[in-house]
DNA sequence: GTTTGTCGGTTCATTATTTGAACCATCGTT
DNA sequence: AACGATGGTTCAAATAATGAACCGACAAAC
């Protein structure tokens, strides 16, 4: 491990509970010499990603990270990080693959990638995806907080006669991809179209998103399933990685062994 | 000069002119050697800070950053970076400082500290500054877009005799306070009170706010307005540089001499 | 179709920087 | 006044950074 990234380390210690960390506290929690962290909190200070507060001599993360996160998003916005990574999702499954953004309560598309292997195939027309009849909509509902729950329980719109519509069904949907940490709408929104969705997070650790596969029903298998949620998990680790977010735990338990690859194709 | 710093000099060749940047490019920048180079781009990616593009091989800003910069929020609101710098700037100049936040076209008090030198000081009440007639208003018109200064223009109230009402009178100011980097308002707004302001700016370089110091008219004096000024540039420069902004080349150069504690009190 | 220039990346002996045990100064408690 | 915190400093020893030369791949030039 070279020197840089054994300082970096010290930007990773900080979080909601210790904002702030004093270079006694630093040296403990590394367990490296007193010395040794002080000259890598004075370099990272002398670059602006430390700031020493004035009066408790503690340390905190600096402003030169607004600055840069303003040039991520100028040359990565989140539109790109999933432009990366749909083509292949379509490419492996052989499904139409496609990314939402969640914002403002809505489920807005941010991009779809047709695959070229079928020459039926589900194509997208939507920009608002319902909460209640897609497996992206279940996977932000499952994932996110109450209020949004109340909100879409409060206009279940029928779509086909298989859409969820009442509350007890919905929650048992829910139920189902908090535990397998994937949402599943079969012909809910759309008849003949089998769809698997898998959440985005962002930076602050909220569902931001959602990544999915609309395969056409009746093509549907036990072996196209697997692959699909494999490719799923590998797809959402990569774009929630782009977006700066991080797979919570409990999500990534639930994913199991599937998300092996994407997990260590980290470097 | 550390090699974390070395290594982290190679974020600060970002901009919009140049997203992305190759290894020999890099080598070139930095007149250093290319293995060198290679390791501190590999570090640096490693670590998230940098990320490289997959078919064009050059490396952009991470996603890392995006994790920091929401931390930073967190521990560090625009407000706090405000409240840090106020009671110095109130201290220094005897009277009261008071800075506001430039924010849908309305500019907003932040936070206000008052001197307790003098027992007659300006009180601030207003929680909204109008454009046209505030020392912060000029700044954040004579540095902001034509369309502000155009919203600014159609609602120009008489609140003194001496407010400023007429377009070129304003223009005039407007041009004053371009030149000097300050933003003046003798009793413009109230009677028997005397504003210098100085323009902040955030991360993506436009006027985020402004700082300044609303003296009793009667007290001013040239030495005050003097020190009033040279503690400007300097709670100016601090607060930008809290938000992860700089201070524009031009104002800078118009600041002259005045800047010149702020800057080098960077270490 | 060989030459030349570029690119990203690698090697390894030399060199210079990082490292850490011990040490200081200062502060608030006991 | 002694103690145990804190942030910060010193210097010889150890380790990690460095850079000239090299590699393979690609693209344009001759």
């Amino acid at each position: 491990m070279s020197t840089v990234e054994k300082a970096m380390e010290l930007l990773n210690h900080f979080s909601l509970d210790r904002p702030e960390i004093g270079l006694s506290e630093f040296h403990r929690l590394l367990k490296r010499d007193k010395a040794t962290t002080f000259r890598h909190l004075k370099a990272l200070q002398n670059v602006g990603l430390l700031e020493q507060d004035e009066e408790t001599q503690r340390y905190r993360i600096g402003p030169a990270v607004l600055r840069l996160a303003h040039q991520r998003e100028i040359t990565m916005p989140r539109r790109a990080g999933v432009r990366a990574v749909l083509p292949q999702l379509a490419a492996a499954t052989g499904e139409t693959a496609h990314a939402s953004l969640f914002e403002g309560a809505q489920l807005l598309t941010l991009a779809h990638h047709e695959a070229s292997l079928h020459s039926n195939r589900v194509v997208m027309n939507d920009a608002i995806l319902p909460l209640h009849a897609t497996g992206s909509g279940h996977v932000v509902l499952a994932f996110g907080d109450d209020n949004l729950r109340k909100l879409a329980i409060s206009k279940m719109t029928r779509f086909t006669e298989h859409t969820v519509v009442s509350e007890e069904q919905l929650a048992i949907q829910l139920e189902s991809t908090r535990r397998t940490g994937f949402g599943v709408s079969i012909e809910g929104y759309e008849s003949g179209v089998h769809g698997i969705a898998a959440p985005l997070f962002d930076h602050s650790g909220k569902v931001a998103g959602s990544v999915a596969v609309a395969c056409v029903a009746s093509r549907m298998t036990p072996e196209l399933e697997s692959t699909i949620k494999q490719e799923l998990v590998s797809a959402a680790t990569r774009i929630t990685r782009s977006w700066g977010g991080t797979i919570p735990d409990a999500l990534e338990h639930a994913w199991g062994d599937l998300g092996k690859d994407a997990r260590s194709s980290r470097n």
